[in-house]
DNA sequence: CTGTTAGCGCATTCAG
DNA sequence: CTGAATGCGCTAACAG
């Protein structure tokens, strides 16, 4: 590979003009750039990006950091979101670096990418409530912004959608189509998005005098397993729900599963709400009613923090955008 | 951020000893290493993978490349897929980079990631046949790896599942339940494994002398969308298929959905099967009678051969993996 | 407008 | 077993 120096030889400059003219500097004469860019064209000059980085201490790449292995798995709407991301941030020069952080033994540590200096910040998707290494990357002064929840104890970027609205929202169309006995299905309550959306369920109902029913709750993990699951265990629990919330879309095109296996129609019999809006949401048998929440719009909005909080942003800031309800046929007035 | 120099001078000794500490080098003293180390821990050093990178003319890092930005979306199979890559070779010390070379005046060269030494070698998932790249990778002798598909014209490494075999074990699973009408609906034909199904889809009908018949057949783009357009337009044409082999599950979801809505039912009107055997394909009413494609398999496969190339092996290796018929309930004996 | 000097953090080579 | 010198490829700061 050619560096910099047998480019300055064949265009017979100092390795110094050579760096001029790939940095686009403007105090290079017109002949000499020409000359230069010759030579890097006829030798397929790259400039070497770790000695860049070396010097520059910025590697302009970002880690993506998800929570498990399986997480990605379970919520695709997290796999559109990457790609949004990956997007913007090419789009700004940066490159984006995949990690997971194991469970169990083969825990790793995701401030090391940025301690060895493999990245410049971190985005950590939904991160569980209290996780220590958010608190660690806060205290150290790292480079990180949370996608998708936020943390009580330290004070930091985050960027979010309403959980409170979005919940609210699939909730009043549920009462409004004249449901009165909701189950629920959670996510991973070690997530804050899981948590909003089970302390809003509680509040709803409380807010309408509807008495809380821990029967009619189940704790899921957003896996379409655990949606199918909740169901047979809600069903075999032989209440008198009519509508059941589940926390993501994957849970509820699980429980679609089960309904059909236990003879049950959907929303003949009983009426469920996804969340996310994930792609196949709309082409389910039946379509599922559920909240969009604006990928584009987290996607620019983790862009901007985490490459404001490189450029030294220090005061943290916290984006939360609007989820939308969308109707389709999975949910029915009662009769 | 301390260096090994910071360390060296809190060690008291000079920062080559640091370097063989920190690199495990076996001749140190004991109590010098302990020395070091606690030096190490009180000031939190962490080795700059740049300047290591540099030296070593080695980032550690592995490029992986999908062809378009909607790609993903598209293949759930593939985020499967690279969730497994990371596993195996975070086990092996290296740290996954994202990248989508997108089309039209976006297009970006994903060569250039080696080219600039961001990573050492590049993992490329589906090339579209006869991709420039892919040949331009190969005459500059750059480290590469195809996942899930090959080149004609180059001679490289990759790995793929048998899709002849895929194809025929489930078409012959049609055959065996009486079906002689059979529907085809392609993946994107720019890529060799839609090719591949496509031309066993013709040797098998061939091999039982039924005739080819193109209005059958539909080309889709491995997208629910193509899936539900393809049974839509099939469906309209009122031809006499019994059944539809759809190239991967994402389109025969997609097919679920236009049957629903035609009011034809799955199985009992027409069969149809999908391919790739993603995670959702056994939770879809009906179940999905599909192929499945070895994930570990393709996965540790991958991550051998590009670690081969890098540590400089020359001769191309193919390797291809055999697929297991699944069978569930979205096929059906034909009256 | 162009060249020289120096140093980013590390590891290889050669001395002691 | 440890240290000193040297260079990886690049750029900022300072000459000329």
């Amino acid at each position: 590979m050619p560096s910099q120096h047998d480019v300055a030889v064949r265009a017979n400059v100092s390795f110094m003009t050579v760096s001029r003219v790939v940095n686009n500097h403007p105090r290079v004469k017109k002949e000499t750039r020409e000359r230069v860019l010759k030579a890097i064209r006829e030798l397929g000059y790259y400039p070497d990006a770790s000695a860049r980085a070396l010097n520059a201490r910025k590697t302009n790449n970002i880690g993506l950091i998800f929570p498990r292995k399986e997480y990605v798995f379970s919520r695709s709407f997290y796999v559109e979101l990457s790609v949004e991301l990956e997007d913007q941030l090419s789009h700004r020069g940066y490159h984006l670096f995949l990690g997971m952080t194991k469970t169990g033994d083969d825990y790793r540590d995701p401030s090391h990418l940025v301690k060895e200096r493999k990245v410049d910040g971190l985005i950590l998707v939904a991160p569980p409530t209290g996780d220590p290494e958010v608190e660690h990357l806060n205290r150290e002064g790292l480079p990180f912004v949370i996608l998708h929840g936020r943390s009580d104890t330290a004070d930091c970027d985050y960027v979010d959608t309403d959980n409170v609205l979005g919940t609210t929202l699939i909730l009043e169309h549920l009462f409004a189509l004249g449901h009165r006995r909701i189950g629920f299905v959670s996510g991973n309550m070690a997530e804050i998005n899981a948590q909003d959306r089970f302390d809003t369920y509680r509040n709803e109902l409380k807010a309408r005098d509807i008495p809380f029913d821990r029967s009619v709750v189940y704790r899921g993990d957003w896996s379409i397993e655990s949606g199918y699951d909740a169901f047979c265990a809600l069903h075999r629990r032989k209440t008198d729900i009519t509508a059941i919330f589940f926390s993501n879309d994957q849970m509820a095109l699980g429980a679609i599963r089960a309904a059909y296996e236990n003879n049950v129609l959907i929303p003949e019999d009983i009426s469920i709400s996804g969340y996310d809006d994930i792609k196949y949401a709309s082409f389910a048998v039946p379509a599922l009613t559920t909240v969009r929440q604006p990928l584009d719009g987290l996607a620019a909005a983790t862009a901007d923090l985490i490459l404001g909080r490189l450029s030294g942003n220090q005061s943290p800031r916290k984006i939360v955008l609007k989820p939308e309800l969308k109707i389709r046929s999975s949910c029915r007035r009662i009769r």
